[in-house]
DNA sequence: GTCGTAATTGACGAAGCTATCAGTATTCCG
DNA sequence: CGGAATACTGATAGCTTCGTCAATTACGAC
């Protein structure tokens, strides 16, 4: 997900320039994550980032364009968790497994991430834009290892992406028992074919590098 | 979900206020559909229901009181929907599985609903609130019978209620194969623990009365 | 037919938002 | 050091939207 980030040499001037932009980034991000992209306001934006309100079009065209920026920023943050979380795995249930509580824990730690990542789905299509090829990619290999049941790849993306963004509001709104993670881990294997008790099982295997 | 509905001796002018307030719901719930409700202008409402711009505020006090009364509509509209379709099964799965089936073939019958639906999940919690309490009756009427293999209940509903957003999105957008109601019942039976053959096998059943 | 009541109407003032732009401050380079 | 280049700034013009209100219209009672 990460690219090879070539760069450094810059001179002062860039190094503000971007520095501003990034300062914009973040101040949408967690406007946009507290009240949804279209109430957000363009000075709100510039205020929150301690800005001049005219600076914002020297980096910007719209409010859309920044909603774009703050939208890449968020699919390869997320992307790259969940390939640093899942990369040492063998067994694709616990891939699969694995993936949804790395969503869920992040969105727990850091609230303003999850908001993001439900406020902007609708707009956005962020859950299957972003983490649907990974998702694919995951989903493929438990079937070609005889461990999911499914029957129409499509569908079962779509349910999962569904339920994982449902697990997500859930504890956003504190609507949840103890370790959310893991019980919606549990669910999204039963969803895939995978016995209740295996899925149990598979979804509380403590997590690589924790 | 429907009141005995005790009316009829009315007035022409009560009877024409009644109506200038219906064509205003039905503008908000088409222009919602098509827009989310943040985008909706209350000039857009007057001018769909062919009123006079003031008239609004005869019936409403707000965006807000108008959209509240939309998720009312919609979510009674659904709920005897589910009611109807369901209320002849004795099977718990198949409630179940019909439940889902109805709202999906509904959403694609008349997509304006499942727009509405989609669109007012986010800000005003339709599924949970409205749909929340039939679907926890029917899940636990399952568990009572043996059917379903449940660990967390709530977790369980806001996994099927994620899952059951994501296909309607799905169905509106066309990404999905032939029968997305039943292929999406399925997915649902096995979520809840059914074995893939029996819930592919309760899914297929014709619906009653249909 | 006349009058009182209540709903409807659209024009208007107030408030908010966007995008621009002329002026200022900072950095780069010869 | 000095001039050119470039990013930053906030006031402002222009537009959109909201909610109110005085005038108008339709209804129903007598």
């Amino acid at each position: 997900m990460s690219t090879p980030t070539d760069e450094q040499p810059l001179g002062r001037r860039e190094r503000r320039k971007l520095e501003t932009r990034a300062k914009l980034v973040a101040a949408a991000r967690s406007l946009i994550a507290g009240q949804g992209v279209d109430a957000v306001r363009i000075n709100e934006i510039t205020d929150e980032a301690d800005v001049g309100f005219g600076s914002f079009y020297n980096h910007f065209e719209s409010k859309e364009a920044i909603v774009a920026a703050v939208v890449e920023a968020v699919a390869s943050e997320l992307g790259d968790a969940i390939d640093a979380a899942t990369s040492d795995l063998d067994d694709a249930a616990e891939v699969m497994a694995v993936a949804h509580r790395t969503i869920i824990d992040r969105a727990a730690a850091e609230p303003t991430l999850g908001w993001l990542l439900v406020r902007l789905e609708l707009s956005h299509d962020v859950v299957s834009t972003a983490l649907g090829p990974y998702a694919l990619r995951d989903l493929q290999r438990g079937i070609a290892a005889g461990r999911f049941h499914v029957d129409d790849q499509a569908a079962t993306l779509i349910a999962l992406g569904g339920a994982l963004l449902g697990a997500v509001r859930a504890v956003l709104l504190g609507r949840v028992g103890d370790d959310p993670a893991i019980t919606h881990a549990a669910l999204a294997l039963q969803l895939l074919g995978l016995p209740a008790g295996e899925a149990q099982e598979v979804a509380r295997r403590p997590l690589p590098r924790g």
